[in-house]
This record gives C-alpha cells, structure tokens and sequence, in this order.
DNA sequence: CAACACTATTTAAGCGCTTCGACACTTCAA
DNA sequence: TTGAAGTGTCGAAGCGCTTAAATAGTGTTG
C-alpha cells in the first residue's frame, strides 16, 4: 500500500505537503506542485479513506436512504438514486446505500458513528420517524419528498399538487365533465404517502373551480384489481370520458379494459398518465402524461447536502431550502376532445 | 461525540478492554462485559467508523458497481441492490453504490483507497474492464454474471442458458414447431452481454435437438420497434405459433400486435416471457414465464465476499465459487397446445 | 539596513480505534 | 511448594491522514 508518507519521499518533500498540494488548502510553489503530482501518479497513490475521515473528520460520504417497498415505480427510485450517485461524485462524495428495514436505527447509525457526513431520505411519510433522529445528532440532511415539518433540513420533491391540476386542467380543456382518478393502492393512502395525497389534492381543487365531477378510486395495480375498479367505474358512471391514472400497473390493464368495453382511446375515452415519458411511450397509444424531472431531484438533493454541509464547516447555521419541480405535460395520443359534448 | 475513551472512563476500565468487549476477541468476564455494556447503551456509544477502519485496517463496506445504462429491466437490478444491502447489514457490512461511468477507475479508487474491503459487480461484461484491475488490487470480489474467465473470482448467475432451454422444451412439448425468439436490442449483443447471449444459446441447442426451427430477431423494446419486428415476423412466417420474448419493453407491445392481427393467445399463438413473475402476472391473459430468484442473486454474491474476505483475513487463498441458479417455469394462461397440429 | 510582511515548507500533535505484548492473578499438576 | 499454563485487564504503539503553529526564505518599505 502506497502512503502520503511514501510520496512525500519519492518527491522530497514534508507529507504536511503533500497533503496541501492534495487538497490546496494553502499555497503550493508551481515547481513543488509538479513533483508531488509526479510522484502521486508513479507511485499510484490512492489517499487512504479511513484515514481521511478519521483525520479530517468528514467521510466523504453521503448515505442515500432508500424505501424497502415497491408500491412506488422502481424504475424512478433507481434513476434517483443513480443521479444522486452521479452528482455526489462530482463533489468528490460516494454514496451509502440504506435500506429502511433498518428503520431509524439505521439513520443514527450512520450519522453518529461518522460513517456518512450527509444523509439523503427517499420516500419520506408525514410523521417520520427518522427525521427527529437526524435533526437531534445534526447530521445535515435533505429529503426527497415533504415532511409535516421540514424544519432544520431541506427538501426537494416533484410539484405533485402542480402535477395534479395539470390534469384536470388538460382534461377539462378537452371538454371532458366526467373524470375518474384511479390511484394506488389505497396502503399508500393509508399510510400518508405525501405524493399521492397532493396529487389528489391538486387535482381535486383544479377540478372543482373547472367544474368536474370527479371520482377517486385507489387501486392496487394488478390487472384483476384494475379490472374490479374501472369495471365499477364504467358500471357506475357510464358518462366517464376522462380517465387519469397515477399508478403504473394498471395503465396497461385500464387501456385493455377500455378497449375490450368498446371504447376507442381518445375518441370515445381520454387517457392522462402521470408517469415517466418513458413509460408513456410504451403504450398503444402513446399516453398524454404529466411528469418531472426525476434526475434533478436526485441532483438537487445532494448539492443541498453538500451547501448544508458547507455552511456547517464554515460554522454556519446552514440555510433550509425547499424547492418543487414544476411538473411538464406532454401531450400525445391517448387524450383529445370530448366527443359526447359535440 | 462519544469515544471509546468515554466508554471507558465511565465503566471504570481501560478503553482496549472496551474494544475487546466490543469485538470479542478476548476472553472478557461476565461481570466487565456487562458494566462496558452498560456504558455504551447509557452514553449512546457509536464507534468512528473512520478510526475502526484505519486501525482495523477493514472498512467494512463493499461496494456496488451498478450499470448506468437502462436495457436490462430496472426492477431487477434494484431488487439485486437492495438484496445486497440487507444481506451485508447481516454480517456488519454497509453497501457503497458506485456507478459504472467511472469505469475501470471507479473500481481502482474505491479499492486502492481502502474505502470498501470487497466489491460486487453487475453487469458484466465478456471481457470486462474492471476485473483485471480488481484482480491486481487483491480485492475480494463477486460478479453478479459471468466473464470469459473468472479465475480469482466468485461470481453467481442466473443459469441463462438453462432458462433458454426452459422456453424451448415447453415450446416443443405443446407441439409448436416454428418459434419466433424476440431478444433484447442489437446493442445488447454487439457488446456480448453475457446473459443475452447465454439464453440464447440455451434456446439454440434445445431447439435443435426438439427439431424446432426458429428465428431470433433483436428488438429494441420500443412499441414501434417491436410493431416493426412482429410484423415482419408475421409476414416472413406466418406458420410461428410460439413466442419468446426476453424484452420486457416488448411484451406489451407482442401482446397487442398479436391481437390485432387476429391471433387470440394461447389459443393461435403462444408467448413465453423471460421475466420476474410480478410483470408476467400484470398482463392479460398471464404469462408462462421463466425466471430465477433475483433476491438470491445479492445475497449469494454477499456471502461469496464475505467468505473471501475471511479467508483472506486468515492469509488463506479464497475459493472461487461459481454458482448457477436454476430458472423456474411458470406455466400460466399465455402457452397452450399447438391448435394447427391438431 | 533593520523591521516587517508575505510565501512556501516543515514539524509535530493529534483524530479514535485495534492489537500486541506485558502484567497480575488464579488454578493446577508435578 | 513451585513452575507452568491459563485468564482477564492494561499500557502503549501505531494505522495514514489533516492542520495549527513554527520556521525558513524573499522581497518591500521607511
């Protein structure tokens, strides 16, 4: 194993050097600077992480706390986490993979042991339990995602109440009266899961001051718990014309419900998604959707970290952000006019 | 901060008995093992993980190299990241998540820097980059996949080639005899995926020894893509009753096309999916399906470190294990007799 | 030209833990 | 009764790095 000590030598120079070209924490002679580079490189010297943490009292890391569940759309968790790992290295920071079996312990674990300078929270419930923890061991968090009380951390989250009102808006611009929600599963709901509840309560308000009628019903994403609920639906209120569906399992059942009760998408039903325009484009038709920039949030969330973490070494008392992301509709095959109107 | 030194002074011992309480390398009597116990519950006792590592000279991390890119299903790689991580917090271990944009180098930081003790690679690639570099370092490693030559290394797969031949023999025992493979995209060969080709493999030999013909055609999993392909295939063959899909993104679309070309599934046509059970069971009708357990695939990889790190830590020379899970098949409602034999 | 400021480098003191060897004490066989 | 072996605890030396303080060298100024 290659040590600071080891280049010091090689480039005869104090290891106290080495370390300020390393981390030019002072002012390094040109000519100085080059041997030590030199001797970094020849010698294939990697700065030892245990003992840069221990001595420089930051890790270098950040832990990425991710859900257990697969309710939400795995595909996005990945992506997140994926652009969280990507930008955390841009700040020189790896990132920690939590799972949250290990609940609040685990947070405290990984702050109060000095294992991770920062943490990031994903799929943050009303009342969670692991927020209390980080704020008592003052750890510098940011969460993807709205607490009761965001207080001492910061966060970022889609514009779910944007996205929300973003349908009923499109929807009732098409001239549809007679809309059906169809959500998650109603465990999500139960368990106050902030992006399903605003979602619903964006679109609940957009829809009354745009005059829709409009029934929300949660649905656990199979196809046969897709079939029981838009079969109610159609059952119940034949005049449906606008249909908007939040949970990705049951956009391919719903498109094969409607077609097989005779309806054609858009012309007797429209169809609005709120998913990833990847997913969107998977369908037959392509699906109007309303979704965010999941990238950033990932990407917003550790420069929050790394802000926070920075005014902390500065003894600061670090700023709380917050910050939603404006939520983007694409419209493409599966919504159009209300033809019923006509 | 609570140190060792505190635990120490507060239970009235030196802070290398506490150490040794903590890690159990010494006999210890009851009556201190307790008092030290006591200490480290009341002061909430953490230790540094920065100093264990430098000292012990073990990080006590693994790392993760995940794929950046998107053409192999999502879910799946999340699930295996997450079974890695619950199957390292069972024997003391954290999970750092590397992305594989750093490359070859990626690996040799996180190594030489002694910040994790062992790695996980997925998405291995034949002839991959990264392993010559982990096998210079000396890292304790598991592939998740097979390269050309795994010497040095343990590595745990799917048996690919097994699910191929799965496909094919119940193809063949329901009397079809002209088969359509519909696989990942050309990309997804061009550069030798292991399990791509694998199955492929499988498929070819099983099939030539039922005396099936087939064609396989790459597909990028896109709905016009897949339209393209299909059409194709029922134009060039319309005699192909049988069906392999191993693009996720495809089925849907195979699915429907099939349908508007008249063919009613499984009665004219069958379909056989290389997928997890919870995306064969979301389609209509369900899906005879193949697939591994994907959760065994982290934790075997986990276990294969661990003991390569132990006998390391006894200066033995690691095994190298090589374990192929054995796929299952899942007949459902999507594979039925071939009607035109009949 | 002394006094001073400024720059570049070194010295040395830890960071909090693990672990080796030493030590005190007990037990037991010779 | 003594030496050997075993048991439980402690002291101290690092692990490889960062950083405050000291020092040496180099101009600048009154």
């Amino acid at each position: 194993m290659v040590t600071l000590a080891d280049v010091a030598r090689h480039a005869g120079v104090s290891s106290s050097t080495v370390s300020y070209v390393l981390s030019g924490k002072r002012a390094i002679s040109e000519e100085t600077r080059r041997r030590v580079e030199r001797a970094v490189s020849e010698l294939g010297y990697h700065p030892n992480a245990g003992a840069r943490a221990l001595a420089g009292r930051r890790s270098h890391i950040v832990a990425l706390v991710v859900p257990l569940r697969a309710d939400v759309y795995v595909p996005i968790m990945m992506e997140i986490a994926i652009s969280v790992t990507v930008a955390a290295r841009e700040h020189g920071y790896d990132v920690l993979l939590i799972t949250n079996d290990e609940g609040p312990d685990g947070v405290r674990r990984v702050a109060a042991s000095g294992l991770a300078d920062g943490v990031i929270l994903m799929d943050v419930e009303l009342g969670d339990q692991r927020i209390p923890v980080l704020r008592e061991q003052g750890t510098q968090t940011a969460l993807i995602g709205l607490p009761d009380d965001p207080g001492g951390l910061s966060c970022v989250d889609h514009d779910f109440a944007g996205a929300g009102a973003l349908c009923a808006d499109h929807l009732a611009d098409l001239g549809h009266r007679e809309i059906a929600f169809i959500g998650y599963g109603s465990g999500v709901y139960d368990r106050h899961a902030g992006y399903a509840e605003r979602t619903l309560t964006g679109f609940r308000e957009r829809a009354q001051q745009r005059g829709l009628r409009f029934v929300h019903r949660p649905c656990e994403g199979t196809y046969e718990s897709t079939a029981g609920t838009v079969g109610r639906i159609l059952a119940d209120r034949p005049e449906t014309t606008g249909f908007v569906v939040q949970n990705e399992g049951a956009i391919g059942p719903l498109l094969s419900l409607l077609r097989s009760s005779g309806r054609t998408v858009p012309e007797d039903a429209s169809v609005i998604a709120l998913c990833p325009d990847q997913l969107a484009e998977q369908y037959a038709p392509r699906l109007t959707a309303v979704t965010g920039p999941t990238k950033e949030l990932g990407r917003i969330a550790v420069d929050q970290v790394m802000r926070r973490l920075a005014a902390a070494a500065r003894d600061e008392l670090p700023d709380d952000e917050l910050v939603l992301l404006t939520p983007v509709l694409t419209v493409r095959e599966s919504t159009g006019p209300n033809q019923e109107r006509a």
